[in-house]
DNA sequence: TAAAAAAGTTAGCCATGACTAACAAATTAA
DNA sequence: TTAATTTGTTAGTCATGGCTAACTTTTTTA
């Protein structure tokens, strides 16, 4: 009865690792991404992601040579980035129209990211105006998989004195997003850079009339676009 | 990190015989349901069934004697409840916002139920203000899981020169759903019932200038309230 | 009321996707 | 360049939720 235009055949499990697969692929494309690499960054053990990296090899979705990185084909990248489309498409939709907050969205969207209809993905984009970007300033893929790649600035790598604009933030960490909204950084802030302490790399920065002290680490999960 | 607030602890599986348990003991309260029977209804083998009401028992949702009939705990109760508020909402939504057609929201609908988080159903809830009633016609249970109990009037049991008003279809099957649209009933549809033919239980309809010969089982399905 | 049919149960098997423990290969450091 | 460490792999186990086959209990019917 399921129709086979609604879905990929594909089990939770399985897209999870592609996705996970995919979003460490683009971290960083010059670096190896490892099974045990892939184990951690989806809190299962190095055996589970071993053992289900072996059937996506079988299925098509994954290459690497025995103790080699690991690499997706076309089709296991064309599944992941529909993966990420629904994700921010929903996160949109439970930020814009649901009173969701940055940091209630994410549990929620890795639900929602898993409904298999194309219809249904496709209707919501069209819903909310085929928005472009989600709540935490991310691209969000097109029905045909195009999307752009933000440069991402870290606020991090910005030198003393320089002004910026808040373009994205790191969407990993529930607590990290908490912590932003509550300093009161929303997209679209204006930030400028008052002083890089050298003694532990902490960052005095202003933005609305605010003026807060953040960690290097912190600093690291906000992408920016310079001004100044 | 999963907060206890969004999640009943329970699995897809358990979920989905709950529901079917409900459904089946509300549409005859005085007839027995049995193990055998909730297989079929979920297309699953008895031994199937057998062992997942063993375990709801355990958890103590169910209740029944050996090889005695099925019944649900009042905690079974409210899950099931909830889950068809959950189902009915999510069918209203991709109706009204996401131009889905009747036949085309159950399978999706179903996918749906299952996502765990108190917030987005009423959110999504306050966000379509509330419905009463699902595109089918069925009532939607509210937040604290109190419905009324529509008195489902049978298309079948009224006699020849019946006027009556279509308000609520059967969602069971996508074929039936199908068969309802392309005739042109809608909700609300005014049937005149033309003729019973004595031969094969087949009767002449009449609705919106439209006059149809529909079966005794078309009939069972449509559920009306009496006009004449 | 005894035999047949239907309904319910149990035992044992399979696939998925976790896990630990043990081992092998590759990389890094002394 | 050998030893230590990290990374990857394999084998074997477990829980979930399907399944079939065989069996038992209850209900129906002849």
């Amino acid at each position: 009865m399921t129709n086979k235009l609604n879905s990929n055949n594909l089990t939770k499990s399985e897209e999870d690792y592609l996705k996970a697969l995919f979003q460490l692929l683009i971290e960083d494309e010059s670096v190896k991404v490892g099974n045990n690499q892939l184990a951690e960054y989806l809190n299962v053990s190095p055996a589970s992601a071993n053992n289900m990296i072996k059937k996506l090899k079988a299925k098509g979705y994954v290459v690497s040579e025995k103790y080699g990185k690991l690499d997706l084909t076309e089709g296991g990248k064309s599944i992941a980035v529909r993966l990420i489309r629904k994700h921010r498409l929903w996160e949109t939709f439970l930020c814009n129209y649901l009173n969701f907050t940055w940091d209630e969205v994410h549990d929620v969207a890795e639900q929602l990211e898993h409904v298999k209809s194309y219809k249904l993905i496709d209707e919501l984009d069209r819903f909310m105006d085929f928005p472009k970007k989600d709540p935490h300033g991310e691209v969000i893929p097109n029905a045909d998989g195009e999307y752009s790649v933000l440069p991402k600035i870290m606020l991090s790598s910005l030198p003393e004195g320089a002004v910026c604009q808040l373009i994205a933030v790191n969407d990993g960490s529930v607590n990290f997003l908490k912590y932003v909204s509550e300093i009161g950084l929303v997209l679209s802030s204006e930030i400028k850079i008052l002083e890089i302490r050298e003694f532990d790399k902490s960052i005095r920065i202003q933005f609305n009339d605010v003026i807060e002290t953040v960690t290097r680490k912190f600093a690291d999960n906000i992408f920016v676009k310079k001004i100044v």
